[in-house]
Parts: structure tokens; C-alpha cells; sequence
DNA sequence: CCCCGCGATTTGTGATCACACATACGCCAT
DNA sequence: ATGGCGTATGTGTGATCACAAATCGCGGGG
């Protein structure tokens, strides 16, 4: 029971790979708020001993990706309207403003990459692939936000993504869509226009529409 | 050497008493831009093994206080000029949003705090006290924020506060300063006038106002 | 039938150890 | 004197262990 030591292996350290797992995991949605996790679950599940879980879950409890009780126990966290309506406001602040510096550079390349991002997700919507649809879309934003040349603003907005992950699932559930986005549009025309006041609209009716339902 | 077991300590944890140790020292900008730190040498400092030091290195990591070098070596971060002015932009559009939200909540009692917190940051300005007057200053903020009733925002601002940190020590010594804060006084102003464009645009210059002598 | 309490099990915490790697120091050959 | 190399030391990583506390389950009493 030694777990391979290190041998030939390449160089994904293993903490590291525990925590991107799990990290992945929680944005897409792919586990319920509330669901409790144990140090020792995670590692058998991941192949490594207690010490590398233990790191990867504080990483992600410090990102706000997990929440941790008074004793030490980890779960997904259950969010309150409050917090979540925090987090939209959040969200909306951080991204129209990378989608604003990301606007000067964008090129057409990148526009139609968004728009085959866009037909992913209405095939995913079409199919019911709820983690398919986070994934696609988180996708969609992230490409948009990448030509911001912002990587501090780029990894607040990730964190608020994690934190949203776990309830984005459970939203995914109450509202039932069958449209694809349509503010997907009204941002890739606004960036095909230039037309700054109308992507940093565009961006935050995206980002904060969903997230109305779920607090009334 | 089994330090102290549990004994009849209050309940403070070891890794959370470390954690939070070093936090404060690196906000507060007693740490210089890329002085390394060891494991053992925190344990020891903290008189604690190094798990504990550890984790609370890994969650210091994760919110941008600490770098981590390809070789897992830590050392507080030298920030470039590009992340600083995205940090600042952070800072100036989440607390903008925190102090607009906290605004209608501002009663007398709190506008009279932050006046004699204001009053302590020109002391500390007098003596040349700069991590004091870093730490005052971030009271100042704080205190204001604190009346937004949004924790999960004001956790946002913290963790740039604890990113500029280190760096907002060596500004101190770039800037010779010698007035208090004048943008402090419009801000106090806006709060009692109600005003809240006023507000947005006080605190907006107060936070990126250093800063931008940095980049220069 | 329900509630309380006690014990077994689970779980997190922190210390210690073995190991791999990186760095630094010092010695020897040129 | 200087340059290169091998060794010693320091450092992070991950596994394992001992311990305390929390949690769960079961049984008895009301």
C-alpha cells in the first residue's frame, strides 16, 4: 500500500489531481447541494491517502466551492436567496467588464467560435444534458473572457462559478428550457457591432436571468 | 514534543490559528513581495507540525496571498503592473457596489465610526507607521462594507485586499504621504448628504487612487 | 408509540516518517 | 585562482498512525 510512489509517472501532482476532479465536478453541477463528502471517500475514490484530499477539499472550501460545518464536515453548500442573489450581482459586475476589455479584441475567429459554442448548447438543451449545458456554457463565457487578457478578473468570475455550480444544476431542474439562449445572440451581435453599451447589457441579462426565478 | 496535544485550550484550531496568522501579517503588508516562507519555519513559528502549516499555506495559495513556485516553493507574490491595475479594478467595482448597498443602512452611529477610524489613519499617516495605517485604512473599508449585509461581496474584496497586501507596503514607501486620505473625507460627505452618485465616485477614486502612481 | 441515553463506528485533526528533488556548499583537478 | 562536480543539507509531498469528537444506531424507559 504504498500507491505507486512517484516511478515514471508524468507530473499531475496528486493533491493537484484531486482537486481539479472535484473542482470540475462541483461547476458542472454534477453534485447535489448538500451532499456530504468524507476525507477518506475522496481518497479511496482518487487513489491517494487521507493528506492530498484533505488539501484539495480546504482549496476548495477557501474558493467557496465547498462548505465547511462547525465539525469539520464537508458538503456541497446549500445557498441561500441571498447569497445567490450576491453572487448574480457579483457575477454581473465582474463579467460585463472582462466581456468590455474582451470586446477590442475580438476578432471574427473568435466570434464564430462562440457561435458553434452556441449550437452545442441548444443541442445539449435539446437532449435534457443538464451538466452538458453548464459545461457548453461556462464554455461559451470563458472563451469570451479569455481575450479580456484579465486573468485575476478571469479566476474571481471562475470562483463565483464554482460557488453557483452546485445550485446552477438544481436550477437547471425547476426552469424547463427548451429555447436555447437568447442572449447568446444578442452578445455575439453586439460584438460583431462593436457596440460596447449593448454587449455589457447583452452580458448581464445573460448572466443574472436565470438566477431571477430562482429567488422568488 | 508532542505539542501540547488539545490540553484545555479553547477551541481555536491549529491550522485556522495559522491560517489566520498569517493572513492578517500579509494583508496588513509586514510580509515583502517575494520573501520565501518554509513549511517547518511556520510550524515552528507557530509551534505546530508542518500539516497544519500546510493547509493554511495551501488556502493562503488558493486566495492569491501566497505564489507557488513550480518547485512548491512559497513566497509572498510580486505582483506586475498588469495584475495590479486589474486587482485595482476589482476593488474599485465591488466596492462601489458594497458601499452603493450600504448606503441605506448608513446611520449616524456609523458615519461617527468611521470618522474616528479616519481620524486614527491620519496618526498613523503622522507617525509613519505603515502597516498601521494599512490596517486602519482596511478597518475603514471594512466597516463601511459591513453595513452592505453582503458577505459573500465583502469576502470577494478581502481576498484582493489580501492579494494587493504585500504590495501595498512597498507603495507606502513609494508615496510619501503626509495628508490624510482626502477621498475618505468625500466618502464620509456622500454618506451623510444621502448622495449616492457622489458615493460610488468617492469610493471609486479612494481605492485606485495609489495605484495608479504604481503603474506609472 | 415515542423519546432519551449510551455505546460502537465513523470522521476530521495533527504528528511523524520515508522519500524525491532541488539547492547549496565544498573539494578537487586543471 | 577558477571551474565543474559530487555530496550534504534543506524542502515539499504523501502515507500512516494515534487521538478526540461527532454521529449514528440500538435498546430501554416513559
Amino acid at each position: 500500500m504504498k500507491a505507486a510512489t512517484k516511478s515514471s509517472d508524468a507530473l499531475p501532482a496528486a493533491h493537484d489531481r484531486v482537486y481539479r476532479g472535484l473542482r470540475t465536478r462541483i461547476m458542472h453541477g454534477e453534485i447535489a447541494p448538500g451532499e456530504p463528502l468524507t476525507l477518506r471517500g475522496i481518497g479511496k475514490e482518487f487513489d491517494v491517502s487521507m493528506t492530498p484530499a484533505r488539501e484539495a477539499v480546504r482549496r476548495l472550501v477557501a474558493e467557496g466551492a465547498l462548505f465547511l460545518s462547525s465539525s469539520g464536515r464537508v458538503s456541497t453548500p446549500e445557498l441561500s436567496n441571498e447569497r445567490i442573489e450576491e453572487l448574480a450581482a457579483l457575477r454581473a459586475l465582474i463579467e460585463v467588464e472582462l466581456a468590455s476589455r474582451a470586446l477590442p479584441r475580438a476578432h471574427i475567429a473568435l466570434i464564430e467560435r462562440l457561435q458553434t459554442i452556441d449550437a452545442g448548447i441548444a443541442e445539449r438543451i435539446a437532449q435534457r444534458d443538464a451538466t452538458g449545458y453548464i459545461r457548453a456554457n461556462l464554455e461559451f463565457h470563458r472563451t469570451l473572457y479569455l481575450r479580456a487578457q484579465a486573468p485575476a478578473m478571469l479566476a474571481m468570475a471562475e470562483t463565483v462559478w464554482l460557488q453557483l455550480g452546485p445550485t446552477m444544476r438544481a436550477l437547471y431542474g425547476k426552469l424547463r428550457r427548451t429555447e436555447p439562449p437568447r442572449f447568446h445572440r444578442l452578445i455575439v451581435a453586439a460584438l460583431k457591432a462593436g457596440d460596447e453599451p449593448g454587449l455589457r447589457l447583452a452580458v448581464r441579462s445573460d448572466v443574472t436571468q436565470g438566477l431571477r426565478l430562482l429567488a422568488s
